[in-house]
DNA sequence: GGCACGATTTGAGGTAACGCAAACCTTCTG
DNA sequence: CAGAAGGTTTGCGTTACCTCAAATCGTGCC
């Protein structure tokens, strides 16, 4: 990956955007490349943290083990997204573990690097905490619907969101461009992959979805959804 | 309140907590003084955010409402706790209404202040990240009790993890120091009051609480609760 | 191409928790 | 002190969703 692939990459980084090409330029030319195989993880919840990473290209599932050993699934994250930085920042062990779904390119700093790219370029730290205030209203919606929400809404608001964040228009609608599978959808609305494979089963019927049993989601009635997910 | 007592609060912050002198006595300095009456609130969801501030004494409850008129909890708030920040630093509104549960004393910075305070002390970004960290830590553990985990277990999650905050130990056990509804712990844990009031009724009746109808909940038998917290 | 494995679909039955409703108690108010 | 108001307790019927179970279908691997 040579260095104007990098600063693109930078660039389009939530933590970078919209800072001076001087910022851009050091921070590309600081950071080290990785890739991970689909399958393979970044790091593992309770690992040291010690490094932060941004996807370059690819995708990556957030999953977090409970200590009685049920799995849930955080977010998904494609390119511009930052992974493990809150740990480091924090000290603390990494929360949870970033699971390549496909082969992913990533941009890594080591914890040092990081603390001397934001000393010398004092909005970033701004821009870090407006990430995590992003971060902290994602949970608190989603808090918000598994709190309160049925099953059926959570489930379609849940497969909205990820159309938003990584959909790709094609002829018969919005398509989920990587393999979602019943089981992560239930770890995200907090469901049983029974009860997911029979609320998509119904969409399906009804014309709102494509997909049986195939990897990919196609979304073709958005907007029915968009009334489920705030139906009473 | 006079600058002494405006230091030892500000010290206590988690905000500021192990910052130089100077620090504290420049934002102690800075800072104004707001008294909120119980059952007022500080601001509502939804107003511009323009302020910041920190809880010098009393409580306050931090309530979400949801499109669709329904209301959770997402935490209760005491001395040292940090009230509106996130919104201010990302520039949008108050996205919850914090409301006074006992007559509350507070420490208000504008925007404009805090920016400032910022610029000449940068360890406070750290600190406020540090702090936007827990927040994120503390609403996944959240999100993964109401995913996954049944109604019996999230109460006495709820219940432990506020006297861990809050509770004053008594003869009789840890008490919880302010009026908590059955009502506040159903929008706290995903539930209905109803059936906040039955599982309390049983934990009484199994003498591991103390509180019918009273308005200060005892918990007599911790450890009791954490089992059942922890129970598979 | 055949076989084994993992993901999905679907059925049937059970239950935790909800929703409604009424009674109860405490506190505030006049 | 009587009455109203708000939080709480408890009962009962309902249901959304889970659990267990089996059939089905793709897919990768030799």
């Amino acid at each position: 990956m040579d260095k104007t692939a990098r600063i693109a990459i930078v660039e389009r980084a939530k933590l970078f955007a919209g800072l001076p090409p001087e910022t851009l330029a050091e921070a590309a030319e600081t950071a080290q490349v990785r890739v991970v195989d689909k399958g393979d993880v970044v790091f593992r919840q309770g690992d040291e943290a010690g490094h932060h990473f941004i996807v370059a290209w690819g995708r990556l599932r957030l999953d977090q083990t409970t200590p009685d050993g049920k799995n849930i699934v955080l977010r998904f994250m494609g390119p511009g997204d930052l992974v493990g930085s809150v740990a480091v920042w924090r000290k603390v062990p990494y929360p949870a573990t970033p699971l390549a779904v496909e082969e992913t390119r990533l941009l890594v700093w080591s914890e040092v690097r990081m603390m001397e790219l934001m000393q010398a370029h004092p909005p970033l730290a701004m821009k870090a905490m407006n990430m995590m205030g992003g971060r902290i209203e994602e949970l608190q919606e989603r808090l918000q619907q598994v709190a309160t929400q049925q099953v059926e809404r959570r489930i379609a608001a849940t497969i909205l969101k990820i159309a938003g964040q990584s959909g790709r228009k094609t002829e018969a609608g919005v398509e989920i461009p990587f393999a979602l599978s019943r089981q992560d959808l239930a770890e995200m609305t907090g469901t049983t992959l029974h009860t997911v494979s029979r609320t998509l089963s119904g969409w399906i019927d009804e014309g709102i979805l494509e997909g049986r049993r195939s990897s990919h989601l196609v979304i073709c009635r958005p907007h029915r959804l968009v009334e489920i997910s705030e139906q009473a």
